[in-house]
DNA sequence: ATTTATTTTTAGACTAATCTAAATTTATTT
DNA sequence: AAATAAATTTAGATTAGTCTAAAAATAAAT
């Protein structure tokens, strides 16, 4: 098996990967797991070692296709957990990502396949990602967000781009919760903040930063 | 927050407390953890330095009140994900020590009242021990074996002083599950073996090793 | 009460993961 | 094209946990 520190990598590098569609550098790895290039080197070369990586030195690195299938697996872990801890234990969808970031660890095939179909096959996490099946197959979001819409459109909310307490937090007291129907009313151009109203009561008013973090299916 | 090995010392010693009574020696900690003597010695400088143990050179090793509340907090976690494992993952008894021993580290107070919650409070783990509540108290078996019971006598099953899978596996088969009942029928006194039915039908043989580490109600 | 055996501790070494500081390579400016 | 800046790698240390082999303490046997 592979050590948690192992697994985080492996995770940090095909989130990566997947936004910049290019090789990884160092440095992005170290700011996203909040730690030391020299560090990440390291470790690269360990993964590497492993084939779980490949890797040139200056040349940033990638997945080998064995490194991108246990990613995947533990995104999969992580995610049901995240389903479990909302739907079953009754959390709140802020408080569960550093819980499932221990629990993603927890090795077993059957646990997850189990927990799975405790949970009723779910499609999406409580943050509007999508769970990848047994195979690794995942079906990837749109990314249109609150921030594409033009005034009088509707949208639902599916997701979100970003998962700080913070932001849930905010996105929970003006309403933007999974599945809010949201009218945008007008948009001011000068910091293109929006006016929106929330399933057709309270209008309130984001700035950018939050609508362009706010995943949205228009309709 | 400890570390995984840590918590695990911190169990090991409060379980050979608790069977000896007295203080626990260097060696039964490496048996128990299956680790070395030297090892041991290190992890309890460690821990005596935390003042989780009180410890003398040579003489042995005991919980303080605050290490002997971790170990009892993770006893209660390991457990009531055993009792999850089982009656909501359908795992099998003999199936769900080694993942609880991993999930008991998941660090969080509020995960397990909820999931405490969730079990609906649960007094015993599918292995017949019982789970800490909420503050630490923990109601004591007897300790009561099929071994003590006499030709003639009835009894329930409660619980196993083994969790071995093989020994579960063969309780399975022959079916003393917990809850099954038993009747003595005869001690054959040279090996101490035993006839006895379960469930007032299939009678079975089973040895002293077998029937000495199984705990039962008489009744 | 010595000797012998067992238990426990120490000394020194190893691996995994991390860090700081220095060296090297690549990218960007002038 | 040379100089400067930024990114990356290396060198050398550190900490947690472990191990083997040797020394020291305690227990058991003669
Ligand atoms: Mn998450
Ligand atoms: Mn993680
Ligand atoms: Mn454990
Ligand atoms: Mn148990």
């Amino acid at each position: 098996m592979h050590s948690f520190t192992e697994e985080n990598y492996l995770k940090a590098i095909f989130k990566l990967e997947k936004s910049s569609g290019a090789a990884v550098s160092t440095n992005s790895i170290a700011d996203l797991l909040e730690t030391k290039a020299s560090s990440v080197t390291d470790m690269i070369r360990k993964l590497s070692d492993k084939k779980l990586v490949s890797y040139q030195k200056y040349k940033g690195v990638s997945l080998t296709p064995k490194g991108k299938g246990i990613a995947i697996s533990i995104i999969r872990n992580h995610r049901l957990w995240e389903v479990f801890l909302v739907e079953k234990l009754d959390f709140k969808w802020d408080e569960v990502h550093e819980l499932a970031e221990e629990l993603e660890h927890v090795h077993s095939e059957k646990l997850t396949e189990k927990l799975d179909q405790f949970l009723d096959y779910p499609k999406y996490d409580p943050h509007g990602d999508p769970i990848p099946d047994k195979n690794g197959n995942v079906v990837q979001h749109k990314d249109i967000t609150l921030a594409d819409m033009l005034p009088k459109e509707n949208s639902i909310v599916v997701g979100v781009k970003e998962h700080s307490k913070s932001y849930l937090n905010y996105l929970d007291s003006v309403g933007l919760i999974l599945g809010a129907q949201i009218e945008v009313i007008e948009i001011a151009d000068f910091d293109r903040s929006m006016t929106v109203t929330v399933d057709g009561q309270n209008k309130v008013n984001i700035s950018h930063q939050v609508s362009k973090n706010l995943i949205v299916k228009k309709c």
